[in-house]
DNA sequence: GGTCTTTCTTGATTTGAATCAAGTGATGTA
DNA sequence: TACATCACTTGATTCAAATCAAGAAAGACC
C-alpha cells in the first residue's frame, strides 16, 4: 500500500464514521493536489471554499504584521485538515495566506462537494466536527501559558512539528521569541 | 416613549435591516423578561439556546477556575446581544454562567423561534451577524496586548462598563490583576 | 574553495506585570 | 456603635519573557 492510499484510510478515519457506500461517495469527490514547496495554496484575500488533508509535505499560516514580521497562525503536518477557519466559516476574505513550507501533497474537499455530499447522506454532516477540533489548538497559545507550557503542549500532542519547521517558525507559532524558545528547548533537555 | 419601547427600535437595528412586516414577525417572537440582581440566565452545563438583548442593567460570564477565583469571560450592558457563543453555536453544554450583574430587563429570543422565523423569511439570515460580532471582542484581551492597550480598547468601545461593573471584574475581564488596573488607570488620569 | 546569509545559542540587561504587603475608605451588619 | 468585610490604592519585590548583543554552526550561492 503506498502513502497516498493509505492516508486515504486515515483521511476517512479523521472525517466521521461512514458505511462502505458513504465512504465511496466521499473517495470520489477528493481531488489529489501536489503543491511544490512555498506554494500558496489560500492567498490573503481569498475566501477559503476548500478542505485540504495532508499526504505529505507540511504547510502553514502567517500573515505579516507592521513590521514586516512574519506571523505564524497555524501550522499543519502529515494527516490534518488544513483550512482558515474563520473564512471557511464566515465565507469572508481570509486575512492570512497558506503555504507549502515544503514540498507537499493533499486532497482537497470543496465545499460545493461537502453540500453536495451531505444532500445526498445527511451522515455527512459529522464532518462538522472536522472545524471544531482546528479552533482548541490555537487557542491554547494566546492563553496566559507560560513558554514552558506552551512547549510541553506541542511535546504532548504533536512533537512530529518540531522535527519539521525551524525555531523560528515555531517560536512564532508559539507566540514567543526565538531566543525564548531556545531557552525553553535547553531546560527541557537537562531534565 | 418608555425605554423598553425604545430599545427595541435598538434591537431591530442591531439585528440587521428588515422590512416593517419582518420587523412585526421578529417582535411578536420577543420575549420580555426582568432578571434581578444575580439572576442565572444560564448555567454551567446548561446548552445556551436563546439570544438575549439587554434593556437594562448589565450581566457577565464567568466561570470558577482551579483555585476558586472567578474568571471573567464576557461583560454585557445595555442593547448588547447576550449569549454563550460556544454553547450557543456548537449546541453543547455552557464551560461558563451567564449572571445579571444588576436588576436588568432583557429581551429573549429562542433559537427555535429564529429558526420559525427564518422559515418564513430568509432575510433573517442576517441576524447570523450577531454571533460573529460577540467573537472579535473577545480575542482581543487574549492576545498580546499591553495592560495599557486593553485599557485603552475598553475606553474607545465601551467605557460605560468603567462605570457599571467593579474594578475587580473589569481587571478579570481585561485578564490583570485589580493591582494593574489601578496603575492602568493612575497613568491614564495623568495624561 | 570562500564569502554571505540565516539559524541557533548564550549571556547581560530591561521591562511589564504579578505577587507580596500594608493602609485607606466604604459598606454592611450584628 | 463597633466590628468585619470588601474595594481600591500604593509601594517594594520578584519573575518571566523581551530585547540587545555577540558568537558559533549550518546552508546557500558565486
Amino acid at each position: 500500500m503506498n502513502i497516498k492510499a493509505s492516508s486515504l484510510g486515515v483521511l476517512l478515519q479523521k472525517a466521521g464514521t461512514f458505511t462502505d457506500k458513504d465512504a465511496g461517495l466521499l473517495t470520489e469527490r477528493l481531488q489529489f493536489v501536489e503543491l511544490p514547496k512555498d506554494t500558496v495554496l489560500l492567498q490573503k484575500g481569498e475566501v477559503c471554499s476548500s478542505l485540504c488533508f495532508v499526504v505529505s509535505g507540511c504547510l502553514y499560516q502567517y500573515n505579516l504584521d507592521t513590521d514586516g514580521k512574519t506571523q505564524v497562525m497555524d501550522i499543519h503536518i502529515q494527516n490534518d485538515w488544513v483550512m482558515n477557519h474563520k473564512s471557511f466559516t464566515s465565507r469572508k476574505p481570509s486575512e492570512v495566506l497558506i503555504q507549502a513550507y515544503e514540498d507537499s501533497e493533499v486532497y482537497e474537499l470543496s465545499i460545493d462537494a461537502i453540500h453536495q455530499l451531505i444532500a445526498q447522506s445527511p451522515s455527512f454532516l459529522q464532518m462538522g466536527t472536522i472545524l471544531e477540533t482546528a479552533t482548541a489548538r490555537i487557542a491554547f497559545f494566546d492563553n496566559n501559558s507560560t513558554a514552558d507550557e506552551k512547549y510541553q503542549f506541542i511535546l504532548d500532542n504533536k512533537p512530529e512539528l518540531l522535527q519539521k519547521f525551524s525555531q523560528k517558525i515555531i517560536a512564532s507559532y508559539l507566540k514567543m521569541t526565538p531566543e525564548t524558545l531556545s531557552r525553553v528547548r535547553k531546560r527541557f533537555s537537562k531534565i
